[in-house]
DNA sequence: TTACGGTATGTAAACGATAACATACTAGAT
DNA sequence: ATCTAGTATGTTATCGTTTACATACCGTAA
């Protein structure tokens, strides 16, 4: 079974092409009773245009890309819903592609998608390839990054406010007594994890305490990079009573990592960036720095649809608030 | 700045348009001299050939449609991200569609994958629109069925032994001498729900229990209705001591519940299906159904690839096993 | 010499829509 | 009667590729 086209529906119907067009797209003018009979015939023979057709006559392919670094944490995937729901609702289609933070496979994905002629792309990216995202703006495809910036880019961002969370995430800490505080931390191509360092720091410094590089452990947002980070700690020789984790996959390699250690898992107080879904199930000293993907998803969503509309406000940086809810 | 055009191209090298049509596909013949000639220029200017006008001329999108329940629940995403790897090195795209359990979306989502014309459709379905499905595979786009099945269809499908793993979970509680076991199960109209229960009544009854209908509680496979199903169970005059989950998400629902009815979550033996993530940090007496979504994934891409490629094989129903991790 | 197969390149017709333009009819205004 | 604006429909170029076909050249075998 062989889909039809337009021209076999025109045939059918006794009409000419522009005419089952006019009827598909409710415009120009058509009188009714023609109007109806197309439609029957369409119903007939379940006629769908060719929207790769319709694609290139009109020079819109009606896809958007989004460039992820981890498909499967659920912080990426709300926000990813809630812009495909966006998307879907005005006939736009995503082109998910999951890069596991390696910027190799980002620059495949970034040329990959503008061959596909992606109007508009979602980044969350691993800090590489900014001459190419750059370029990519400059040909006029919208490019919206997501959850991290680049800094000297003129670009739209919807983020979160890093520094101030992480600054309160310190604070709490302080306020609890604990002086000695580990900071497991992305890479610092990470906007994201530049961010919750300078925070941690300011946080520190306001309290009156020099941070100390000894605490500080750059990890990779990854389970693994956890483990190792709490194992680097362990090993130190005036270990931290507490633990500031900048995602939550790392902070779940952390526990993991005590236990590997045979630590109680309730020795040490953490903070930690990033909803982790069994922290309400969880009693040891677990406080999260609750972020909301589903909130920015939709904010880039509604920024995305303006702009594919064609709305060229100036560059738009939005920044959410997250807030840190602390342990029972 | 706006996109060359193949013809830009031509004229820019001096050359034909099909000379340059043959130098990017590696096709016909081109002296080495002129290849070099536009490869030089191709460069120069960056061009990429417009994906989908190729695809219009060549009658084939190059994009594969996945529709899931679900897109904020890792397993399916595992499932997800291992299929997109594989149609990602074929220069395939996928579209995401996440239907929400709801079968109207799911309907309105197939609709607008056949009009974007994928290829081959995946679909994690809910157990509706199945003379839709029917007719899309009629229509010639492969379909390949993925955890969940339907009957009487005659499509690929990838899915798991879930009789006999809820089988063998029942076997574990039974030994474990437990014989009032409460069942948390999906609906019925899921084929993985009715397998899963299959399963379990046919340990019950192989064990000579009866199973009764009190101690079937029917969910939909969402956090909420794990909870719904512990306050069910928990009002019972003779309240289950065991309880088998047949999803992780319902099996996290059951913990909330338990927590939000104050009831010690290690008071209840839990065998549920699909990895909870938090399991290995968990003491308390939750066994699992541990699963395979990359396996399962990666043998949906292999299937996709070479059903793509025109094999046109017998229908492929390739069953795999999961295993029962017991608590600790 | 002629014929032929391999190599190299160009020309032009598709693919399936949309939309600019042309054409024709109707009714009301002048 | 003529003009005009509105309505209704058809014709055809176009979007950017691929590819079937045409053409031409070269060297070698008959």
């Amino acid at each position: 079974m062989v889909k039809m086209t337009i021209k076999d529906i025109a045939k059918e119907a006794g009409v000419s092409t522009a005419t089952i067009s006019r009827v598909m797209n409710n415009s120009g003018y058509v009188s009714e009773e023609i109007k109806q009979q197309v439609l029957e015939v369409i119903r007939k023979f379940n006629y769908q245009p060719n929207a790769i057709a319709r694609s290139l006559k009109q020079e819109k392919s009606r896809s958007v890309g989004i460039v992820l670094p981890d498909m499967t944490n659920p912080y990426f995937m709300k926000i990813a819903r809630s812009i495909q729901h966006r998307c879907f609702q005005q006939g736009y289609h995503l082109l998910f592609i999951d890069t596991e933070e390696n910027p190799e496979k980002e620059r495949e994905a970034l040329e990959f998608l503008t061959e596909k002629r992606v109007e508009a792309l979602i980044l969350a990216g691993t800090g590489e390839n900014k001459d190419q995202i750059q370029a990519i703006s400059d040909s006029g495809i919208h490019v919206i990054l997501a959850d991290r910036r680049f800094s000297n880019l003129k670009l739209d961002t919807v983020t979160e406010d890093n520094i101030y969370a992480s600054k309160s995430a310190i604070e709490y800490l302080l306020e609890k007594k604990h002086t000695r505080i580990g900071i497991i931390n992305g890479p610092k191509t990470i906007s994201t994890a530049r961010e919750r360092r300078q925070g941690a720091i300011i946080g520190l410094e306001e309290a009156g305490i020099t941070p100390s590089n000894e605490f500080m452990f750059e990890g990779d947002y990854t389970r693994e990079s956890g483990i190792e980070g709490i194992r680097y700690f362990s090993q130190l020789p005036d270990r931290p009573t507490a633990i500031f984790s900048a995602n939550n996959e790392m902070t779940f390699g952390l526990y993991l990592g005590l236990q590997e250690l045979r630590i109680p898992l309730d020795s040490i107080e953490v903070v930690s960036f990033g909803n982790l879904e069994f922290s309400s199930l969880f009693h040891h000293k677990l406080s999260v720095i609750m972020q909301n993907p589903q909130e920015l998803g939709e904010t880039i969503g509604d920024l995305l649809i303006k702009r594919l509309n064609g709305d060229a406000d100036s560059v738009q940086n939005i920044i959410l608030m997250p807030h840190l809810v602390p342990s029972k």
